[in-house]
DNA sequence: GAGTGGTCTAGACCACTGC
DNA sequence: CAGTGGTCTAGACCACTCG
């Protein structure tokens, strides 16, 4: 099979001519493989924590060789998409998962070790979206939206509150009690019950005076610098799904980054 | 050639059976050779922005295939330590590339757009490692070191405040006069005139209450909300080379952290 | 046109898992 | 033992850069 027909094959555009990169559709063939791979994920043909099929046997339904589905995963495990286990197959991640968790929650310690954390849900109502909320979540003005207010304690100590913006269209069954009943993390019962995956998140974080309310439920004095961090979470296609916002004490505390 | 004559010839222990995967020495062939390109960069064989060899090059000088190196240059080149450029060749990556950087400065302003920034080198002195310094830094108790502070601007305003402490054996000839005149980022004249190249940090974040000193250099209120970043900086073989605090005024700015 | 990185294939063998 | 991912090789050809 040479070079050109292999290029043609997957993008399906036989009138296709070999040297087309300058084309904004081109894209090597293993970009292709990875995009099949992914709508394939994003349907729900394989659900989190499932085993997509073997290298083998998705070489054979793409009718390439083994080292270009290869090269696929090979991205999409660089990317948390999904999870290779040798001898074993290759799985789609979850956010069952425990290494998940502290992918998304960077708090960690002062004082290392690590701390049992534990999320209480407050409060969970509806609303419709403003020019805020629509704007990040891709919504219309009025489009019914659920908020939910949430504090996070470690060790027992209250660490984080926060307030969850989601679509109320995704999340229609959501509720106080579902959030309680539910063992392990948010994204984990979004994914278990409400079938969307987050798999990219950008958060902006700033410093701020704690407000009345915000300063009880942590326990600090009203005006004590709080963190404040802005995040937006994104499923596949970086369609936004989540927009949320929380108000980190970092007094015993401190939010981790590595800067590759 | 055998897989078993191949691992045994870069580890250099011929007596080494083919099943050693357990033994914690094992590591296959392109991470063997991906270290060697390491000891090459680190002991200053190839410069930052210089190209290395050629993949066939470099694979007939290790005795692999040029596949292997590849595999090697891959990685190296997902953590930025090196830049593949198609048709020209693999170079080393350097904090005089424009692209460089904005990975270790993440603060962007609130309302979009990209701004011009200066760099305000305030002071520089000499002193001895106190217990902090000496840990993070890995020196001893008293041995030298510089620390410098700054104050960074965006479009004219002040927005960050730092200090940066340096162990004083490597950078001996740092001066304010050296950082004045220094067009770039610090960094760029860190990998210059001292041949240290920064390339992975921690950063730790928390909220805190400005200073008077700081709060009059920000031109912000004695108390108001900071964002403190302590950053712990590192070079090659995971040595930290830095440390520094910086306190950002976010009441314009936000800082901006991408969630794989 | 020569040299470099980029893609794709085919085949061999190793290492791990679980029946 | 069979099946899966992991490593390594060898060779062909494409795409880009530069002289």
């Amino acid at each position: 099979m040479d070079y050109r027909r292999i290029n043609n094959f997957v993008v399906q555009l036989p009138s296709m001519k070999a040297s087309q990169v300058d084309s904004p559709t081109f894209s090597p063939l293993y970009r292709q493989i990875k995009r099949l791979i992914l709508q394939a994920l994003d349907s729900g043909e394989w659900r989190p924590g499932e085993a997509i099929p073997s290298e083998t046997e998705l070489a054979g339904r793409f009718s390439v060789s083994q080292g270009t589905v290869r090269k696929a995963i090979d991205e999409m495990a660089a990317e948390n998409l999904l999870i290779r286990r040798q001898g074993k197959g290759t799985y789609v991640a979850s956010h069952n998962d425990p290494r998940a968790f502290f992918r998304f929650l960077r708090l960690v310690p002062l004082a290392g070790g690590i701390e049992p954390t534990k999320s209480l849900p407050l409060e969970c109502w509806r609303a419709k979206a403003g020019p805020e909320a629509g704007r990040v979540l891709g919504l219309k003005l009025g489009d019914p939206i659920i908020i939910v207010r949430r504090l996070l304690e470690f060790s027992d100590a209250p660490v984080v509150v926060d307030e969850i913006y989601l679509p109320g269209e995704i999340f229609a069954g959501l509720s106080l009690e579902v959030l309680k009943e539910h063992q392990g993390s948010v994204y984990s019962l979004f994914e278990e019950k409400f079938g969307v995956r987050m798999i990219r998140a950008e958060e902006r974080l700033r410093a701020v005076a704690a407000d009345r309310s915000s300063a009880e439920l942590l326990k600090v004095p009203e005006g004590s610098p709080l963190l404040s961090v802005e995040r937006t979470s994104f499923t596949y296609g970086d369609r936004p799904v989540e927009w949320r916002r929380g108000l980190y004490s970092t007094a015993a505390h401190c939010y981790l980054n590595e800067l590759g």
